[in-house]
DNA sequence: TTCCCGGAGG
């Protein structure tokens, strides 16, 4: 009877091997085996049901303890084209005494899978086994894993031992240097090692172009590129896409038309990934018509094709054009659904990228991954959508999804900004890998919901445990800060940025500074610090000397910051309504109504304040004196009643609020008990369950009325509201705001 | 055996 074995592959039928002897094996002649019927099977797999017979057969015959016969079963199941990494693992970790080779095959595989930090490991095992030493077959893999992990230390440790172990001639070896360097952004020593070089082929010159065009050296790439045709070089296909990275980075599409007409003279290799290159670069331009042409002409595409079209178009906030080749491509990956739900998201339409996440989980024609969820997330952030935000955590959990970075970086985001920091700090706790965007969101949730003593011992936390921070934490922490009124402490922490943090000071970290001084009152100083600030102050700067000029109603000052402002924002009309907030704050009608007119002959408007509020999952937004709600009647019902129980507790709204900047078509009679919140927080109280707290997002900032108005309703309905405004989180309960009437 | 196009976070 047939072994399932022999159903397979034809068994070969005479032994002519002696059996091996696992403790004999010191065998000198490694290939000994070489030319067994079993080992030469190895090669004619096709799957890795037929690797495993294979293995097993060799495993009863005990030939699986010679190390060359396991290292081409390793070899088979790490890199063949039905390789599994999983397999080759354990078939490793099986193996008493690998030989170079099964390390090398491992190594390689781990290279370019997604933990290349594997690659690391087994090559210090390696090192630690002291049998083998690493040849120029080892090289090139650990350090392009290397590369991959931007592990920096340990591939200039690497480039040490490939000099010390003579392998410092090797092109194969200087190769993957030249691309270490460059991934770790140090394109000094890729260079260094390109121009030491004794002999050079394509792939040095298309290395080191590369390494130029990605870290925006687009000219240098060029310049490099010419001297390589002086040398009569041939470029050929990888050469090209180097120079089409160069530029789209450099958004120049004479030169890229150029490099496409080169591409045809020469007879350049013409291949699929070429032409996707192309496609790339002319949606990069923004040469739609271009790409167009070609992509009507390509005879083949394939999924890349397509999707770069989508992107093209979506990045262009042609959205319908999108969707039409999301409709029209044959297969749809998830790829291509990711573009557009992340274009929708990152061109500020939440709700849009959520009805195609929508759609996906209905028709179910590919199953949403990290990057989906990613991006979804941050559309539940933007929209405040909690409800959905937290479905996708459970998702994750049910899935058995691990928590990369990215994933707890946006799951963080999302809690926090859709008021409930605990949960952000819950997942915040729960991993155990933390990077800079980790610590960064976690600094910033805490910071919007105004815990700017948490935010800066997490700060401290983070440098205690070694991950240094970036420009953005720093941003994050200061802001923690001056929401905080925590003067002193910001004042330290930006004092130590250079020396302590190893970040320069940039325009945004100035602006912090100006804003936490500028709350603080200390306006004087805060005047002195933007005379004497290295670089330019920009509009962040003034906005914050503005904003804290409304804060002290220094008109002087006031006026000062915003002609600076709208001098280098003339579009900016949130300058004109924080001046024209400040003159009426001090009765200066005129000026006022001066402004104003100002405003209408620059064609300036107002942004229209838009609250949203989640209930069961469904988001609903309300604009000023909004009546398009089904429930709309009930919702003004509830206004009515409101203002009676206000009226009971003695409340007069604030008059100054209502003169405040609204355009004239908002300028309605009781537009102040319209407002946008208002309209959300009485639908909230009509549709929420009594336990749950009240959230409300809303795009601009929350006027002084309001909030008062939402400080009462917390205490006369014993609801907590959570309003999140354009910069920070109020959270009110029992009569008070966690903001301490500060913001 | 090295170089290669599309989608991602603070």
């Amino acid at each position: 009877m047939a072994t399932p074995y022999t159903q397979v592959l034809p068994l070969p039928r005479h032994q002519h091997f002696p059996k091996p002897n696992p403790y004999s094996i010191t065998v000198t002649n490694d290939r000994y085996f070489a030319n067994h019927p079993l080992v030469l099977l190895i090669d004619k797999c096709h799957s890795i049901k037929q690797l495993k017979q294979i293995h097993a057969r060799m495993l009863r015959i005990e030939l699986f303890f010679d190390p060359f016969s396991a290292s081409k079963l390793i070899e088979a199941s790490a890199l063949s084209h039905f390789c599994s990494l999983n397999y080759a693992q354990k078939v490793f970790d099986q193996i008493p005494q690998p030989n170079l080779f099964s390390w090398n095959a491992l190594i390689r595989a781990y290279s370019s899978s997604q933990d290349p930090i594997r690659s690391l490991l087994i090559f210090v095992n390696m090192l630690c086994e002291g049998r083998d030493f690493p040849s120029k077959f080892t090289y090139p893999f650990v350090i392009k894993a290397s590369a991959k992990m931007k592990a920096f230390r340990f591939g200039k440790g690497l480039h040490g031992m490939v000099v010390k172990g003579g392998f410092g001639l090797d092109l194969f070896v200087l190769n993957s240097l030249i691309h270490f360097y460059a991934d770790c952004e140090c394109l000094d020593a890729a260079y260094l090692v390109f121009e030491n070089m004794q002999t050079r082929d394509v792939v040095s010159w298309n290395t080191m172009i590369l390494g130029f065009a990605e870290e925006g050296y687009a000219n240098e790439g060029l310049k490099l590129f010419h001297r390589m045709v002086d040398e009569n070089v041939k470029p050929n296909d990888v050469t090209m896409m180097a120079l089409l990275s160069a530029c789209g980075n450099k958004l120049d599409l004479d030169f890229g038309r150029w490099v496409h007409a080169f591409i045809e003279r020469n007879g350049i290799r013409e291949s699929l990934t070429l032409d996707n290159a192309i496609l790339d670069m002319y949606m990069k331009c923004g040469s739609i018509e271009d790409a167009e042409r070609l992509f009507n002409k390509m005879g083949k595409k394939d999924i890349v094709s397509w999707t770069t079209m989508l992107v093209g178009y979506a990045r262009a906030a042609n959205f319908d054009a999108a969707r039409s080749v999301l409709n029209t491509m044959p297969s749809q990956d998830i790829a291509a659904w990711n573009a557009l739900i992340s274009a929708y998201e990152q061109s500020g339409k939440p709700k849009e990228a959520l009805a195609v996440f929508n759609e996906l989980q209905l028709i179910k024609k590919a199953k949403p991954d990290e990057v989906t969820l990613v991006c979804t997330l941050s559309a539940c952030a933007q929209l405040g959508a909690i409800d959905l935000g937290g479905w996708i955590h459970v998702y994750i959990k049910k899935q058995g999804i691990k928590l990369s970075c990215h994933l707890t970086t946006a799951l963080i985001d999302m809690y926090s900004k859709c008021g409930d920091v605990e949960k952000a700090l819950e997942v915040f706790h729960s991993v155990n890998v933390r990077d800079v965007f980790v610590w960064s969101a976690m600094i910033a949730g805490l910071a919007m919901h105004g815990r700017g003593k948490d935010a800066i011992s997490l700060f401290l936390k983070m440098h205690e445990n070694n991950v240094k921070p970036n420009s953005v934490t720093l941003t994050n922490v200061l802001c923690a800060s001056s929401h905080s009124g925590l003067v002193e402490e910001g004042r330290a922490i930006f004092n130590q940025m250079e020396t302590v943090y190893g970040i320069v000071p940039g325009v945004k970290h100035y602006a912090c500074l100006v804003d936490i001084l500028g709350r603080a009152g200390e306006l004087e100083e805060a005047v002195e610090l933007i005379k004497n600030m290295p670089v330019t102050p920009g509009p962040s700067v003034w906005g914050a000397l503005l904003g804290a000029c409304r804060l002290y109603g220094n008109l002087e000052l006031a006026e000062q910051a915003c002609n600076q402002l709208v001098e280098l924002e003339p579009e900016n009309h949130g300058a004109y309504v924080l001046l024209s907030n400040i003159y009426a704050k001090s009765g200066k009608w005129d000026e006022v109504s001066m402004l104003r007119k100002l405003m209408r002959e620059c064609g300036l408007k107002k942004e229209p304040g838009c609250s949203s509020i989640e209930v069961n999952g469904i988001v609903h937004e309300f604009l000023v004196g909004d009546n398009t709600h089904p429930l709309s009647q009930k919702i003004y019902a509830k206004l009515d009643e409101i203002a009676a129980r206000l009226k009971s507790v003695g409340y007069v709204s604030n008059k100054s609020q209502v003169l405040q900047l609204i355009e004239e078509e908002d300028m309605q009679e009781q537009a102040l008990n319209l407002h946008s919140e208002k309209l959300a927080m009485a639908f909230g109280l009509i549709s929420a369950a009594p336990s749950q707290p009240i959230r409300i997002m809303k795009n601009l900032r929350v006027c002084g009325d309001c909030h008062t108005v939402a400080k009462l309703l917390s205490k006369l309905y014993d609801r907590e509201i959570l309003l999140r405004d354009r910069y920070r989180f109020h959270h009110f309960k029992e009569g008070n705001c966690s903001c301490k009437d500060y913001w």
